[in-house]
DNA sequence: TTTTCATGTAACTTCGTTTATTACGAATTG
DNA sequence: CAATTCGTAATAAACGAAGTTACATGAAAA
């Protein structure tokens, strides 16, 4: 199955953001995250409705982080991208008439929304500060290995 | 994203055969699960390799359950479907270069593995006799409210 | 033993979704 | 005004899952 890699991406793209100071491009960012500036602007674009992020146009344009890196956790990311589905997995259908797809749906939708529940706790415990303090954290490591 | 829902339905098609005493062809469960028989025989043949059905060829044939319902778990019937992936959601790649990649997965990593340990957990809490029990309370609860 | 029923399975087709691409418009800078 | 960059609609391509066809195999019954 094929699995939505929207948030990966939007997290690796605004980490970039936050270590550069002035604007990305499009064109950038796809590069960076091997896709099209297209898809970058549609995905981004989410983004700056809820007003994580900025953009610019014309020379010297380009996307930047409008938000303070502490108060976005990666659950608003999650639904800024409009809640994508989480599971691969599901019913077969959700209107049962049958007695014995009830059942199994009652059992499979309780310990899918357990599981739901958990992810998203924990997506809204994790910060991009958090994502950036890791990386500044490898970025030191990987330093102290090679000198 | 179009979820696989052969847990699903595999979970119907296993409870109908523990309500009826003879075989149930290919064709029947078809027909209650709004599926083609090639499909059925497909997915069933998988439950079949690990021994918790049979089939039979010719007249009088079709499928029946060859395991006790109390030792079957629904996490033992995901992996005998070869363990879908279970996010629809994840990693942009897996063999990350870059260091903003890393802490990014690193991270998501952690927060799907806790959820997924915790889905496989409550899904091996439960069994088909569980589900087969929570069927006939249901069965019974329905002539109650009819009568 | 022939007929019928039912599974076993490979090959192919269809379908739906997602992503990539094209194309053109709008805005901004110098 | 020329170059740059985003905005967005429309279309194409890619992919995987499911459905379908076709034919073979085996078993029971007439």
């Amino acid at each position: 199955m094929k699995r939505d890699s929207r948030l990966s991406s939007v997290l690796h793209a605004l980490l970039h953001m936050a270590e550069r100071d002035g604007p990305i491009t499009s064109e950038e960012l796809a590069a960076c995250m091997h896709t099209h500036p297209v898809v970058v602007r549609r995905t981004m674009g989410l983004l700056r409705e809820a007003g994580l992020v900025r953009s610019a146009r014309g020379p010297q344009g380009g996307w930047r982080i409008s938000a303070d890196l502490g108060t976005v956790t990666l659950r608003q990311l999650h639904e800024t991208l409009g809640e994508p589905t989480i599971f691969a997995i599901g019913n077969r259908q959700d209107m049962p008439g049958c007695l014995v797809e009830q059942s199994v749906n009652a059992a499979l939708d309780e310990a899918f929304m357990e599981a739901e529940a958990l992810l998203l706790t924990r997506l809204g415990e994790i910060t991009l500060a958090d994502l950036a303090a890791d990386f500044s954290r490898r970025y030191a490591a990987r330093r102290e290995g090679n000198s």
